[in-house]
DNA sequence: TGTTAATTGATAATTATTATCATTAAAAAA
DNA sequence: TTTTTTAATGATAATAATTATCAATTAACA
């Protein structure tokens, strides 16, 4: 997590850019997908949010994710069981280190994927745009409890 | 797409060791995903098979991949609009360039990924079992239609 | 402060996948 | 080959996640 508070407002100036209006709802989805350090998934941002805004609904959390999404300001990742997960610290691919156990994900460092794009464009003749690359293992942790 | 014919007799092998019965409509399944140059998703299998099968169901497609994926001999490839394709041919993490005006993937050859999943295991102490690796882009098929 | 148009909340609709269960048929035994 | 056993199939219901609908609300701006 690199400058939630600036994510924060880039998000807002670009909703604003935009038109669109600044709810309340609206100010605390972009809170958590700006800090949004855990990756979290729509039923978790939810659950923050009820806390205080008893009557916010789903709805309200999907509409306003696929907003901030066509905005390019969240990272949607999808994995294979279906779930969804959300990155509004860093909306541009990047590679994510995922643990099968404990779900938790991690962003690390890895500068060799630039070349590895170019090389993928030389042989495919495709024009590249964006990439997903995930890997999955198990953490340090839960191999000490096993 | 390697050896097809090998893959078809690799999976039938694989269901008779774990003695599972080879129907005919298992058959044709395991046919179409041991071929599977295409990636096909559920409901293209399920269409290719309504010809020989009029009477065959989509839970027997689902209930086949489910198995077949079980015994390692399917790749399943969940995309973030909720889509899956199928891999039988190469069942193993490998990456995939996918042009998104036609959907069409393409399997590139790259071989930096051995010593980059070293590097990943060296940074984040994790156990990396596997991984997900695809590029989104445009092919030229695609670009000279623009 | 009033007006307008976007947003919200509640809920219905949709879609993809999984579960259920009576019937069928493949595999093993007789 | 015939019988027996047990898993697989087909039809459909159930489930879960997401999207659409629509009346009521409210942020933005005149």
């Amino acid at each position: 997590m690199s400058h939630p508070q600036k994510r924060f407002e880039t998000i807002i100036q670009k909703l604003r850019e935009n038109h669109h209006k600044i709810t309340p709802q609206r100010l605390a989805i972009v809170n958590i997908l700006s800090k949004s350090d855990g990756h979290p998934s729509v039923e978790e941002i939810y659950n923050q949010l009820k806390y205080d805004f008893p009557t916010m609904s789903l709805a309200t959390v999907y509409r306003n994710i696929v907003l901030i999404k066509s905005l390019g300001e969240v990272l949607e990742l999808g994995f294979p069981d279906g779930s969804n997960r959300y990155d509004g610290n860093k909306p541009y691919s990047h590679p994510h280190v995922i643990c099968i156990k404990c779900n938790k994900i991690v962003d690390p460092d890895l500068d060799s994927l630039d070349s590895m794009k170019k090389e993928i464009a030389n042989e495919t003749n495709f024009k590249i745009l964006n990439h997903r690359l995930d890997f999955f293992g198990i953490c340090s942790n839960c191999q000490a409890k096993m």
